[in-house]
DNA sequence: ATTACTACTAAACGAGTAC
DNA sequence: TGTACTCGTTTAGTAGTAA
């Protein structure tokens, strides 16, 4: 993760390639480079003493300033930048949206459903695993989740087609992928039946979330939900 | 210009826009969004009190956390860093190119051929100024100088056609648009009959730069050459 | 002209803590 | 839980200056 010194360091490359040096050589003084980045000639010759041992920069001096260059890891980095900030710009939806709640103990018909061969099949296929039998229940408690997990259902999500058998027909099943507890990955799937209101989530995992995350009735958990762009 | 201060906000609006805050109101708290920024709950809380201050983002309140939403402002200004970076990362060229020489006082031919109707009324159509009738000769004293210079050769320029009079021809003219120490807008221009070898420049400008810029023979003056994308 | 060191000043940070 | 204040500590910034 980016901490505050690389910061100062990635906006100093930043002036550097506004004065052209991700492309050419360019001779830029630490004068002139401290007027561009709002600071001292001192200062910014640090900058660039720090970001050449850093093997951002290629530095060599002549007797009247200094010939710059942003080497590979520089322009890496630049470009790490801008693709972040792409996608971030040009997507439709927010990255992710976390949630929160509270384990509570359900009625067991999760893992009734979720059993059923021909979703199983389905999750596997499009969900990327094999889902432990049984859901994780949890309540939402603020008015701000219950918002939140409504505004869910406008964003994509992976869609597990329903299908009939001899008894009854079994709906479509919304999966929204999710990082439970920052840990494990899984899936927070819509209600397969309305048996709970909006302000209920279940939520399926490879492995039982219970043992894995060692919860119990009460525990708060945090699902973020990650939206596909 | 972006000082030391508004870095370090751009890029807590950039780490509260990867939690969704640009799409949407997000529940954040100062313990989360410091552990994301790799800094203490103290100093998250007060980026989101500067922020807030600056417009950049609206908060509210709640019992557990508060909701964070980056305002019009705040897009704006990493929309600002994204067409920035975009413009740098995906141009052919550099955006800019400096060059320094040394005044010194020429044949007086430059006058000749920009006076010349037909390149004139180009001038005036292709650059957006009628030229003061003189050119400014500048040496390029050091090798970087030179070398930049050629460069320039291969990136896009302002064509202005040759013609042919009743006594003879009169060559294309290649103009590059140019800051003339960063005060007078002009354009460098290629030399129009190759009197001088490639280590001098002739400088045109809207007004007499000599008297505008108060130039002697031996001053050094500053050429950004300012290169289309 | 430059760059960049040393020594000092200013600012940012974060521990403790109140709310 | 949360947020954000005070205040001592740490870090970044700059003036002066040598090379």
């Amino acid at each position: 993760m980016t901490d505050s010194q690389e910061w100062r360091h990635l906006f100093t490359l930043l002036k550097l390639a506004e004065m052209g040096a991700h492309k050419r050589t360019a001779k830029i003084s630490t004068e002139y480079l401290a007027e561009k980045l709002v600071t001292s000639q001192q200062t910014a010759s640090r900058y660039l003493i720090e970001l050449e041992r850093k093997g951002w920069i290629k530095r060599s001096m002549t007797h009247d300033g200094c010939l710059i260059k942003i080497d590979d890891a520089g322009t890496g980095e630049l470009q790490k930048l801008f693709s972040n900030l792409r996608s971030l710009m040009e997507a439709a939806y927010p990255p992710s949206v976390t949630l929160e709640g509270t384990v509570f103990t359900g009625l067991g018909e999760g893992a009734y459903y979720i059993g059923k061969e021909y979703y199983l099949k389905q999750f596997v296929e499009k969900l990327g695993f094999e889902p432990y039998p049984g859901t994780l229940n949890l309540k939402l408690t603020s008015d701000y989740d219950v918002k939140a997990r409504a505004e869910l259902e406008a964003y994509p999500a992976v869609e597990v087609a329903g299908f009939k058998n001899e008894d009854r027909t079994f709906g479509l099943v919304k999966c929204y992928p999710a990082l439970i507890d920052n840990k494990v990955k899984g899936a927070l799937v819509t209600a397969l039946r309305s048996h709970y209101d909006a302000s209920v989530l279940e939520i399926i995992a490879p492995v039982c979330l219970r043992r894995q995350l060692n919860l119990k009735d009460g525990n708060k958990v945090k699902i973020e939900i990650l939206i596909p762009m």
